[in-house]
RNA sequence: GUGGGUGUAGCUCAGUUGGUUAGAGCACCAGGUUGUGGCCCUGGGGGUCGAGGGUUCAAAUCCCUUCACUCACCCCA
């Protein structure tokens, strides 16, 4: 017996949810086409040996993955960037900078949660083939300006750069295997703060000595600033790179107008995927607590993989569902959510094909109009257009028919009237408008 | 992957210490109104009580198994 479900962690999407995604997604690619950004798509399906490796220990786990007809192995693609990745590998000459975006979705074999799907789409911007920080600048601004646009109000903009928390781990005597422990432990300082942070150091024993545990906890305090890490990390090359590409980003942003307390520098951002190299950012809202709703960074090794010639490259990925969340518990969700215009009813067969020239009249001049076809009473035609929010209903029977004219119902407005056959389209743009 | 919570009508949920034909609101359908949605009134349809097994004279209720949903952790969009 077949059960009517669909597996763990995926969705359908109804018209009303559609609507929602579309309006996102039109305001989106707006945005990215405006700094110049390009479309591009990649198949769903990679090999899974394309994807393996690049993601880390606890990323590795959650790749669909799965043998082929062939016996090869496939894995479905765990997020945009890596398949990006392989694409400019095998297309080697294309013009760089290259500037993308791709909206699709992407798989993980995760336990599904809140804002959390097995199936979700990414909305990815990348730059690649350019290693300014002021490419880093522009993806964060982007994502300013996305969210402003979609009405986002209270968001925050975390920055942080992987070659300054290198370099802070380097001079807190961290060895280089732990450097993994050390991030993960300071990811959770927003959760379990300075204190906990130290403890989990302890646990994992990563941190040398009592001297250096204190030079960390003295950085973890809210109240530290760039330039305090700047005092800390200085002499070490890969540090200074980091606090200078910084600098670059911080001013870029202040340049760009993007306010003050939509972004900041936080030492604590680490990220959990393994192929970043240098700037890291990510965003997260206050209410509902859903986690990050965009994150990204640099990933310059990332196509060396692919091929000898290494490719600078930055991106940053918009989490769809999770901007839907918000948006609809923020209460900014659309509920009118047809395209419809005009519903033209029906009285009997020997009418229909009036109102199919009628409705052909309608679409000619721009306006979206349904037929109804089935011989129901009119207070169920109307209960339909009512249900689905149509603004117009035309009715158009045996009396009308007589004297040529249309009956123009405004179902939101409760009025009609009755109108001359050749006033229809002008009065039907007078009702919408 | 680890640990909680919840599964009863399309939806949101009641259902007493196990006790006869399992309820409500909303939604749906029909009528009140033979050419008019929303409000009101009347009536109606709809349930293998998530699934499988067990205990019992008797199970939505107790026990076991399993599936699904959900929350937290891990991790992340």
């Amino acid at each position: 017996m077949i059960t009517a479900q669909i597996p763990k962690g995926f969705r359908d999407f109804l018209p009303e949810k559609m609507a929602v995604r579309q309006k996102i997604i039109s305001q989106m690619i707006a945005v990215f086409e405006s700094f110049g950004f390009d479309p591009l798509d990649t198949p769903c399906l990679e090999y899974a040996e394309t994807l393996e490796g690049k993601y880390g220990e606890e990323g590795e786990k959650l790749i669909y993955r799965f043998e082929d007809r062939g016996g090869r192995m496939v894995a479905l693609r765990y997020d945009l960037t890596i398949p990006l990745s392989r694409v400019i590998a095998m297309h080697p000459t294309i013009t760089k900078p290259f500037k993308r975006y791709q909206i699709a979705p992407v798989w993980r074999a995760d336990k599904p949660q809140k804002g959390r799907f097995r199936e979700f789409y990414q909305c990815d911007i990348d730059i690649v083939g350019c290693d300014s920080a002021y490419a880093d600048a522009e993806l964060i601004i982007i994502t300013f300006e996305v969210l402003h646009t979609l009405g986002f109000q209270s968001f925050n903009m975390r920055i942080n750069n992987r070659k300054v928390l290198n370099a802070f781990a380097k001079k807190s005597g961290i060895a280089d295997e732990a450097i993994a422990l050390f991030l993960r432990a300071l990811d959770k300082l927003d959760k379990i703060g300075p204190d906990g942070v130290m403890q989990e150091m302890r646990t994992n024993s990563i941190v040398p000595g009592k001297e250096q545990e204190k030079k960390i906890l003295q950085m973890l305090h809210a109240e530290t600033t760039l330039d305090d890490i700047a005092e800390y990390v200085r002499g070490v090359l890969e540090g200074d790179e980091g606090i200078s590409e910084m600098h670059s980003i911080l001013s870029s942003l202040a340049a760009h107008g993007v306010p003050a307390e939509n972004y900041q520098f936080d030492l604590s951002l680490a990220r959990g995927l393994d192929y970043y190299t240098g700037p890291i950012f990510e965003t997260v809202v206050r209410e509902p607590s859903i986690g990050s709703i965009t994150g990204g960074g640099r990933y310059d090794n990332l196509i060396g993989l692919y091929t000898k010639q290494p490719v600078a490259a930055t991106g940053t990925s918009f989490g769809l569902e999770r901007l839907v969340t918000v948006l609809e518990e923020t209460g900014k969700e659309n509920r009118q959510y047809t395209k419809t215009q005009v519903l033209i009813t029906v009285f009997d067969s020997t009418l229909m094909n009036n109102n199919l020239i009628i409705a052909k009249n309608l679409r000619q001049a721009g306006i979206h109009t349904e037929v109804y076809f089935s011989q129901h009473k009119l207070k169920k035609q109307l209960t339909y257009a009512s249900n689905r929010s149509i603004p117009i209903v035309l009715i158009l029977g045996p009396d009308e028919l007589q004297e040529k004219k249309i009956t123009l119902r405004n179902m939101q407005k409760g009025l009609q009237e009755t109108i001359p056959h050749d006033d229809l389209i002008k009065a039907v743009k007078k009702h919408l408008a």
